[in-house]
DNA sequence: CTATGTAGGCCAGTTTTCGTCCTATATGGA
DNA sequence: TCCATATAGGACGAAAACTGGCCTACATAG
């Protein structure tokens, strides 16, 4: 709890502080709320129903051992965390951003820029020593993505300014790069950025994960019409040459209710073969990851698409192996 | 951006909205600060100056191109959080509460509870939908803990609530239980609830996984005394005999250096054999997640212990063998 | 039934807040 | 170099809000 008590009698510094302790996760009789706001009860009544007019909903229970505490409304009230709970959240984001969950991938990066523009420095050296240690773990061998640049490009594209980065191509050769972002989007566990790019006089879409050093100029340039009225249609467009996506067919050793269940219903379309079995047809950027989600069901399985998929099985099959080889 | 601009002209309720908008990424205008909140500008530098009084450095940067945004200072602001945002900080607190990060794994618990208590009924079903994906994913086999049961936990032991449950033992036996609860902590990637049993009359360690359907009987109780001064003490006395740990002995065919900055620096011990192959010592709870690493590694390996380990990694081994076995 | 908690009306005195002036200063671009 | 535009902040009067101290009503646990 903030010990920054006593002055600062400011009404709006009192709301704040009310709404971080009504936000515990417990029960606050309205004297002790008087007794350590340094006001009379009464105010702390009224204070209360301040809250409720701004549509913050907080519920009191009657009674010896009633009191206050703040409920779910309508809308989100300002979140009010102490300093490990900041963490815990910057460092849940970042592997978030770097293992989208489908469908709020904009929304999780938003937050992380949200959350780390107003991160205490203290603090930001926590999240990276934590974030460092869990960031590599499902990447695999890819080039592991940093969580802070996806941060700088979603402010730039947000603010509209000019971004210095340099990118490495296909073949490994770096270029600087100046560019105006229009847009970040996920698809499919990969970032891109959508940019107009200065040098080239031309839009360009880039993989997050081959910008490295990305700086905003400061410079902030007037919207530029993207190329079609639609962004995700452009981008759509030239993603699926850029994005190596692999359609797996596999035959599973287990009910296709309980894959269903263990994947969760975003893994693909799952067909009933039989009682003990089922088909999986679904799609994804990464062997390792395919790989890995297949190997934890824990079952009997044959993949038939692609071949990529069974020549990695093959080779992680052998490692496994030879690694349980001699005891 | 919220657009319940407009009325509402208390001070307070400006001056929250004045943070929400000072917390995205981008530069604001005095003016237009002023035109959205339906006040005169100098309101707008006072209501500045009333941020900053509160400890929340706002940059203002002069020019043409000047504006104001919020920087970040020695203390959290209140986090200002769209429906999207605060879905998706949902969404990653769950996947840490299941997957805790060493360190932190209270504060995520405690972030998390604080968020659900107020994070409106529509966007709770989001965040059950959204997480029931991916929850399950490196879990592998083990049952899944439900991070709102976790929630409940925490929020009665902060507030000492009675706690009544179901707990199934290790053979499976379910038991309906009464307790109060004192401690919710984290050990080893699992979680453990120290609680009072009010049936056997003697202090427990619960696993949370084995806890289903646990509900807060609203009855608060007196502080009880903790078996030893220190919960950490007792805790770590019979954890071990609760928690089964697999200690790792493994010699990788990769540069030590490589090895720790892949697997982080909590991995365990590294020590060099030669320029290409390490010996990896260290400690983890369950095979599956054992086996997941190595393997990721990408690099050829030999597990000396456990035998667990060999034998699980065997049965990987032929699993992904036969599923590449016939094209 | 009683103690303890929330819920809220009323009133007077005080404080704060707001808008409209004003000037000073820093910055980027023509 | 000069100008437009931005932040930064002082002074003042009118208006609004806030506070504390009363009061009563009502719900709940023991």
């Amino acid at each position: 709890m903030d010990v920054h008590d006593g002055f600062v009698s400011d009404t709006s510094a009192r709301l704040l502080q009310l709404l971080s302790m009504l936000q515990t996760p417990r029960d606050w009789p309205g004297s002790e709320l008087a007794e350590r706001l340094g006001v009379s009860p009464r105010t702390i009544r009224r204070d209360i129903d301040r809250l409720r007019e701004l549509g913050y909903p907080v519920q009191g229970t009657m009674g010896p051992v009633g009191g206050y505490r703040l409920a779910a409304g309508k809308a989100m009230p300002p979140l009010l965390l102490d300093d490990d709970e900041a963490v815990a959240i910057a460092v849940g984001l970042r592997t978030a951003a770097s293992h989208p969950v489908e469908g709020i991938e904009e929304a999780s990066v938003r937050a992380l820029a949200k959350l780390e523009q107003v991160l205490p420095s203290r603090l930001r050296h926590r999240v990276g020593a934590l974030g460092a240690a869990t960031v590599s773990m499902l990447t695999g061998s890819e080039p592991n993505l940093d969580p802070q640049d996806l941060v700088v490009l979603a402010g730039a594209a947000a603010n509209r300014e000019r971004l210095r980065f340099s990118y490495r191509a296909g073949d490994g050769t770096p270029t600087r790069r100046l560019a105006e972002p229009y847009r970040l989007v996920a698809a499919g566990r990969r970032w891109y950025l959508l940019a107009y790019d200065n040098d080239r006089d031309d839009w360009r879409i880039f993989r997050a994960d081959r910008i490295s050093e990305p700086r905003a100029t400061g410079v902030r340039v007037p919207p530029r019409v993207p190329p079609e009225q639609d962004a995700a249609a452009f981008i759509t467009s030239k993603l699926y040459s850029l994005a190596p996506t692999y359609e797996v067919v596999a035959t599973l050793g287990l009910p296709a209710e309980q894959v269903r269940q263990r994947l969760g219903a975003a893994a693909g379309e799952v067909e009933v073969i039989d009682q003990h079995s089922c088909r999986l047809r679904g799609s994804a950027d990464t062997l390792e990851w395919l790989a890995s989600r297949l190997l934890m069901l824990g079952c009997e399985f044959d993949v038939h698409e692609p071949p990529e998929l069974v020549e990695y099985l093959r080779a992680l099959g052998g490692r496994a192996t030879r690694a349980a080889g001699d005891v």
